[in-house]
DNA sequence: GCAAGGTC
């Protein structure tokens, strides 16, 4: 008898073959796909791991034209499922031709039982033998024996429930993105998508929902008072009790009350030791959002790196959810390994020679799913570099390596000292820390704190006081969202799963909705725009609850209560309801979405970018037509805001200067004059003065009120005084003229230098009534 | 060309 299995991937299906041959299997293969064979109680087995899913859902070929099917009848059409994954089909259907018995090995979960299913399909289409399911959740040889020499049968309800996750996830995602797509490329010329989707919406949502908060802050004053105290040359800061002081009379009735005082008391000091445990061990989520934090290496970079480490056989499985070894995890094998590398073989000894024994500080999270992310071997720098050559790869190789035995240390111990300061009967407290005992912080350096001294002092003691201050400060907006804390929303929230979350940030990335700057995301002009109009239409859309709608379904199928097509139908009269509200406020999303598009676009137009629009806030640029040229608005039709331009002379933005009047841009026409967009040519201006302020090189010798001025024309220069006096010098007519800081000695205006061609420089005084002048005049001569 | 979920 032939026994077939499969599993969800090649490692599972070769680590089976190992147990269940007891070391004994060949590696034979079919299209290139690893099939291990062995004998078993007198049976032949073959088994194959499959690559998660092989078949996916999409819509009939006559669906395909965005143009020619109205998106929302997409919400009409049931999805059919294809293959994705030829040879693997291939290779399931021999095989299946050779089995007596077929068993589904996939891991124990929705998805699993759903790509199980994948492969019964395929394998019924040629074969009508029996079908089994082999539940397991770790590769023990107990377990493993005792799920294949006992299967079960598969369970439709769980398959049928990730089925409708498939076909609800694909129903909205491409009605809405067709949808939004489509109805901005009417208005804005772009290529690109704007997509919506159950899990990338509301990531993107999360960001907007900070940014929002950031955007919208109003910052607060508040006066905080502290002191510096002197105990024999030791400086030490304590805050006043009222901490943060609303209103300034407050503070200031504080401070008066104490201002001057010389001396405090410490009037309570408490010393306490307070540990610090270990972190638990890794599993995905946490893993990404350390490397995030810590490497400052994306989610989806670090997943990929974990994954190649993982096929190069130096960490485990980088996917799970799990945070606790199971009770026979064997720790000394890795740990002896580990030691290969110099830098954790201290950690190591002290380790293994822990008299209490080797105990991991484990997580609450067991979902049976894989053990947490360890080291399987220890390797150096260039071991490992030269097997992955991704960036970052040693990084992330150590980061685990350190969690991993971070985790088996002793807990680092803090003396923590409070002191409780008094200045006359006013309270200031000061706090200090001190690492008593580093413990696991001994190899995990990638957050260490700085110690923080208070002087050896105690109750009763009195210290000067150097000096008292009220600082005025303001209330900080939030900060903006890293990609960890986006992370830890995620998972809070049933957003994605371990595997999809650096998937759903990275396409809010690739579609320009936010984008990374190190560790904090930013929203940008678009999906802001994007999240904002959905917030005004279908609000769910950007929220957690349409994800757990959806789940919500899914559960009662995998439960049995309803079908799959009960909850299908159910599913899609939620989404079309959605579809409704969204195509009632389409205007209002297109407005939005295509100012923003077209503002993108203009921003990157440095030549003719003006600024934001007054009125709209998207971008204002320099049109050029037959008829002339203007300052509009990209928002047009929907804005009309214009602004003349002068019609002669080459146009340049000054980017760094800003119009004191409503001007919104300052423009350089020609080498001649600036023109303020909005308010007309500067030199007519009444603000020109404080603009521009004239070039004066010191009083009139006329009416010894006014100040001489340089004035310079299209054909010539000469000095002016500024009041009516009428006042006017001439100047050389010939060379680049600079008026210099220094002033003459004897009359005090500033001095010019006049630099001619193939000419030495010369300074001079230009005050034709200067008494110096016919000295030097004489000098000459 | 559209989603999310597996895994390579």
């Amino acid at each position: 008898m032939t026994i077939v299995a499969f599993a969800e991937k090649n490692k599972a299906a070769e680590e089976i073959a190992n147990i269940l041959g007891q070391g004994n299997y060949k590696r034979t293969s079919i299209e290139g796909i690893a099939v291990y064979r062995f004998k078993r109680d007198g049976n032949d087995w073959a088994i194959a791991g499959l690559a998660g899913h092989i078949m996916n859902y999409d819509f009939p070929a006559e669906y395909n034209s965005w143009t020619g099917v109205e998106p929302g009848a997409l919400l009409d059409i049931s999805p059919i499922k294809m293959v994705t994954k030829e040879n693997f089909a291939f290779a399931i259907e021999k095989l299946a031709k050779e089995a007596d018995t077929i068993i589904l090995a996939c891991d124990y979960d929705r998805e699993g039982e759903n790509i199980g299913f994948e492969a019964k399909e395929l394998a019924e289409r040629v074969a009508k033998v029996p079908i089994k399911r082999a539940r397991y959740s770790t590769f023990s040889k107990n377990e493993i024996e005792n799920a294949f020499d006992n299967p079960g049968e598969p369970d439709a309800a769980l398959a049928m429930a990730a089925e409708t996750r498939q076909i609800l996830d694909l129903k909205m995602g491409a009605a809405f993105t067709r949808y939004v797509t489509l109805s901005v490329r009417e208005k804005a010329f772009t290529k690109d998508i704007l997509s919506i989707g159950p899990c990338q919406t509301p990531t993107c949502g999360f960001v907007y929902e900070r940014e929002k908060a950031i955007r919208e802050f109003n910052p607060k004053d508040f006066w905080k008072i502290t002191a510096d105290f002197d105990a024999d040359g030791n400086v030490f800061t304590g805050t006043h009790r009222a901490g943060h002081i609303p209103e300034k009379e407050k503070a200031d009735e504080i401070m008066a009350r104490i201002k001057g005082e010389k001396t405090a008391v410490v009037h309570k000091k408490t010393v306490r030791e307070q540990s610090m445990a270990p972190p638990f061990p890794l599993n995905t989520t946490e893993f990404l959002k350390r490397a995030s934090a810590f490497l400052n290496i994306s989610p989806e970079k670090s997943l990929e790196i974990a994954e190649q480490l993982y096929l190069s056989g130096l960490t485990s499985y980088p996917r799970t959810e799990t945070n606790k070894y199971a009770d026979d995890f064997d720790f000394k094998v890795i740990l002896a390994d580990m030691a290969k590398n110099p830098d954790y073989a201290t950690a190591v000894s002290q380790i293994v020679t822990a008299p209490a024994g080797i105990k991991s500080k484990n997580g609450p999270k067991d979902a049976k799913d894989h053990p947490p992310i360890h080291p399987i071997r220890g390797a150096t720098k260039s071991t490992v570099e030269s097997m992955i050559k991704l960036p970052g790869a040693y990084a992330v190789y150590d980061l685990i390596c350190r969690h991993f035995l971070a985790n088996l240390m002793p807990a680092a111990i803090f003396e923590k000292t409070k002191m409780e300061m008094k200045i006359k009967e006013d309270l200031f407290d000061a706090a200090g820390s001190i690492k008593k005992f580093a413990g696991w912080l001994d190899i995990y350096d990638f957050e260490t704190k700085n110690d923080k001294f208070l002087p050896d002092i105690n109750e009763g003691d009195a210290t000067a006081v150097k000096k008292i201050m009220n600082t005025a400060s303001k209330t900080a907006p939030p900060k903006k969202l890293t990609e960890a804390e986006l992370l830890t929303l995620m998972d809070k929230n049933g957003i994605g799963t371990k595997a999809t979350a650096p998937t759903h940030i990275e396409t809010n990335k690739k579609r320009g909705y936010f984008e990374a700057k190190g560790k904090t995301l930013s929203i940008l002009n678009t999906g802001y725009m994007l999240m904002e109009s959905l917030d005004a239409s279908v609000p769910i859309v950007i929220r957690p609850k349409i994800r757990a709608q959806v789940e919500e379904l899914i559960q009662q199928v995998e439960d049995g209560k309803i079908t799959m097509d009960e909850a299908v139908s159910t599913g899609t009269e939620l989404i079309k309801k959605m579809y409704a509200d969204l195509t009632e406020n389409k205007d209002r999303l297109v407005t939005k979405l295509s100012g923003s598009i077209k503002t993108e676009a203009a921003e990157s137009d440095k030549k003719n970018y003006i600024g934001t629009c007054p009125i709209c806030q998207n971008a204002l640029r320099i049109v050029t037509t037959d008829n002339g040229r203007f300052v509009g608005c990209v928002g047009y039709p929907d804005c009309s805001q214009t602004y003349p331009l002068p019609k002669t002379g080459a146009l340049t933005v000054q980017r760094t200067k800003n119009c004191p009047k409503e001007g919104v841009a300052v423009l350089d026409v020609g080498k001649k004059y600036e023109w303020a967009v909005g308010v007309g040519p500067c030199f007519s201006c009444d603000q020109n003065v404080i603009c521009n302020p004239p070039e004066v090189v010191g009083t009139c010798p006329r009416c010894k009120e006014g100040e001489m001025q340089l004035i310079e024309y299209k054909d010539g220069r000469f000095l002016k005084c500024t009041l009516q006096c009428g006042h006017t010098q001439s100047l050389p007519d010939k060379g680049r003229l600079t008026i210099l800081d220094n002033k003459c000695e004897t009359c005090g205006w500033n001095m010019f230098r006049v630099k001619e061609q193939n000419k030495d420089a010369v300074e001079f005084c230009a005050n034709r009534r200067c008494k110096a002048i016919g000295k030097r005049k004489e000098a000459e001569k």
